[in-house]
DNA sequence: GCCAACGTTGGC
DNA sequence: GCCAACGTTGGC
């Protein structure tokens, strides 16, 4: 059982497009760096859970959770010339690319600033402000639940 | 295998 | 839209 981090930019994909797919459950696709890929084929696993992160918007943080719901599988969109995610160098043989499955778990009615967290002593740790660029980010057990009882104060 | 140039990410 | 950080590329 492992927690996750997944950044993602709202307009392109955010959290309300997970909401409106079927069963929202969705392929998590597209990651094209190394270290997320290994950590993706190392250590993803299903029935882990993640934060999805909004990055590169008006108020970047987390907008909610969501369950890891397949092993990682090679990303098929590596294979496809009319995707943006295009890997002429990938083969089926070797594929370089992973991807896996999430639902949604919870959205949260209080959106949880990246600022916020940052405030926060005990989170001063989290792989999010040691290397901000890094799109799926291993998250403790303590962050996890940190997090979530920050969220219950935001709300009464 | 080094490292400069280049491209991308992402907060502000 | 700027720019700092940092990952990737490619010449040597």
């Amino acid at each position: 059982m492992a927690w996750w981090l997944l950044k993602t930019e709202p307009d392109v994909y955010g959290i309300d497009h997970l909401a409106a797919e079927k069963n929202q459950t969705a392929r998590w696709d597209g990651i094209r760096n190394y270290q997320a890929r290994n950590l993706i084929r190392d250590q993803v696993a299903n029935g882990d859970l993640v934060f999805i992160y909004h990055s590169s918007c008006k108020v970047p943080g987390i907008a909610g959770t969501a369950k890891v719901v397949s092993a990682p599988y090679p990303d098929p969109s590596q294979f496809n010339p009319d995707s943006p995610y295009y890997d002429p160098e990938s083969t089926a043989d070797n594929p370089r690319w992973l991807a896996f499955d999430v639902q949604l778990a919870e959205k949260f009615d209080t959106f949880l600033p990246g600022k916020t967290l940052k405030q926060q002593p005990d989170l001063q740790g989290m792989v999010l402000f040691r290397q901000g660029r890094l799109s799926v980010q291993p998250v403790s057990e303590k962050e996890w639940q940190l997090i979530h009882s920050l969220l219950q104060f935001s709300r009464t």
